[in-house]
RNA sequence: GGGGCGUUGGAGUAGCGGUUAACUCGUCACUCUUUCACAGUGAAGAUCACGGGUUCGAAUCCCGUACGCCCUACCA
């Protein structure tokens, strides 16, 4: 099986926007497979794009893959035996690549100019033809290319496709797969700035650094043909493809920035931890065959392989990521979940930086009284605010209920037997609301929710008794005294 | 236009020739209860895209159709 052997596995995006989701789950099927089989991890940059290029999106790929511990084995920074791992630090090599494939016969230089290629392609679809590049050059004679050489014209090295046959070949996922290579124009391996184009440097790279498994979006389907020719006319066998379905968003497109936040950094914001988003895009698109859901990357590590791979699109849903998100956090130590909350209320400026050691017991109190409301980290400044503010982020109904006829006696009859209580624990706070409950003769929730709304501002939110205890007296009983709020 | 890939309840998946088509999320209801949430119980929701075959038997195999998506750049 050709999972069992030592995986060389490579992540190559191309730095120019921000971390998607997609490639997230891309990096992560294939840093498992690397550890899966005991292989290596490779991280590359594909930065030949260099209008597109931003050092901004090098350095967030790589934050990325290191706040989710998708750490590589060979690539920027760490170096490796094939280093550099930087696609523009190897010019030169994709040059002497190109150079040698126009001697075999395998490429050749153009010098059509973009206005006759953009002109080409107009006239093409205006007469419904396929669009594809006409192939003037590939004809020239040595003669007529000397004579473009001495004008100075610039050029870029085309591949010279086979014009008849077919490429096939077995992709991990979707099985066989062949392409008619007639269909496809002679594209570009080099550009005119000396830039390879992915067509190239991705297999020559490929081959160069003994990657066995290529792990790419559904996207690249059809440039795996390419991909094959080229490396086969770089003399080696291509690496085994393994095509992964796309993530689309629920406007069943592919997941992009404009149909919901797919950028790795919005789920960050959000408090959304990376277990989780890892457990979570792991199976988006792979089951192990067992209804098995929540997954340690460890455990991830040792079961993931390929042919649980999906070959349908999955739609992103972020409720099932919630619910995961949730869930992980009930599960959670309340001394790691205070860890882990405390940037983002400092972050609100809930919470001083660094945060005060004694001042630590009471936001371990508070978050333990949220941590069963919490779906993601980033709740929690606002369930907790009213619990370090005393001016209330009111809520409209919280609002109407301490405005009701009647409301303000019922707050002070609160406070006065808060107040006269003997001590501040649960037991003798619930007492004290009771009592008052008893001496008016109502229903408890009488008291209780125009109570809760003064001292919270909101109409939902942990046990009342729990909220008042760790508040504590002055507070509350300060809260309950105020007049409402206009 | 051409080519490729895909299609199991609203979402993610399991099932790969014989099952009442399974599980999770979501939804709804009930219980608990001072609210929300948690937890528990239960329910609704799928003629397995459609049409033909093959077979005693098909979600599962074959062909076609439809629909969706991706690719079709000196972008990756």
């Amino acid at each position: 099986m050709s999972t069992q052997q030592a995986a060389r596995t490579r992540f190559a995006p191309s730095p120019t926007g921000p971390m998607h989701i997609g490639n997230v789950r891309t990096a992560l099927y294939s840093w498992l497979l690397a550890k899966r089989t005991g292989g290596k991890f490779i991280l590359r940059l594909e930065d030949t794009d260099r209008e597109r290029y931003s050092v901004e999106a090098e350095e967030g790929i790589k934050a990325a893959l290191r706040w989710m511990g998708l750490t590589w084995d060979e690539g920027p920074e760490v170096g490796g035996p094939h280093a550099p791992y930087i696609q523009s630090e190897r010019l030169p090599m994709y040059q002497e690549a190109a150079d040698r494939l126009i001697a075999q016969g395998n490429a050749y230089r153009c010098y059509c100019t973009k206005e006759r290629l953009d002109d080409m392609r107009a006239a093409q679809q205006a007469a419904k033809l396929p669009p594809g590049y006409d192939r003037t050059c590939r004809n020239l004679t040595p003669e007529q290319r000397a004579a473009n050489e001495a004008l100075g014209l610039k050029s870029v090295v085309r591949f010279a496709m086979p014009l008849e046959g077919s490429v096939t070949f077995e992709d991990a996922v979707r099985g066989e797969i062949t392409f008619d290579s007639a269909l496809l124009d002679d594209f570009v391996l080099l550009k005119s700035d000396g830039y390879p184009t992915y067509q190239l440097a991705a297999p020559f790279d490929d081959l160069e650094m003994e990657i066995t498994h290529i792990i790419r979006g559904e996207e690249w389907i059809s440039s795996a043909t390419k991909n094959i020719l080229v490396s086969r006319a770089l003399g080696k066998e291509p690496p085994v493809y393994a095509h992964l379905p796309l993530i689309l968003g629920p406007d069943k497109k592919k997941l992009s920035k404009r149909n919901g936040d797919a950028a790795l950094s919005d789920f960050q914001a959000a408090g959304y931890m990376p277990e989780v988003l890892l457990n979570f895009l792991a199976l988006l698109g792979w089951s192990e065959g067992t209804d098995q859901e929540i997954y340690s990357l460890e455990e991830l590590s040792q079961k993931f392989s390929l042919d649980g791979i999906t070959r349908h699109p999955a739609i992103f849903d972020s409720s099932k990521l919630d619910w995961m998100s949730g869930l992980a956090i009930r599960q959670m130590p309340l001394a790691e979940l205070a860890d882990r909350c405390i940037p983002f209320l400092q972050g609100a400026g809930l919470v001083p930086e660094p945060i005060p050691a004694d001042q630590r017991p009471y936001v371990e109190a508070v978050l333990a009284l949220e941590q069963e409301r919490l779906k993601k980290l980033g709740e929690a400044p606002a369930l907790t605010e009213f619990f370090f503010r005393d001016e209330l982020n009111w809520e409209e109904k919280a609002l109407k209920r301490v405005q009701a006829e009647g409301a303000s006696e019922i707050l002070a009859d609160v406070a006065d037997a808060l107040d006269a209580a003997p001590e501040w624990t649960l037991e003798s706070i619930e007492a004290a609301v009771r009592a008052v409950v008893d001496r008016r003769g109502v229903k408890a929730g009488e008291v209780i929710h125009p109570v809760r709304a003064a001292v919270t501002g909101r109409t939902v939110g942990p046990g009342l008794f729990d909220a008042i205890a760790v508040l504590g007296r002055d507070r509350t009983t300060k809260r309950l005294r105020r007049n409402a709020p206009a």
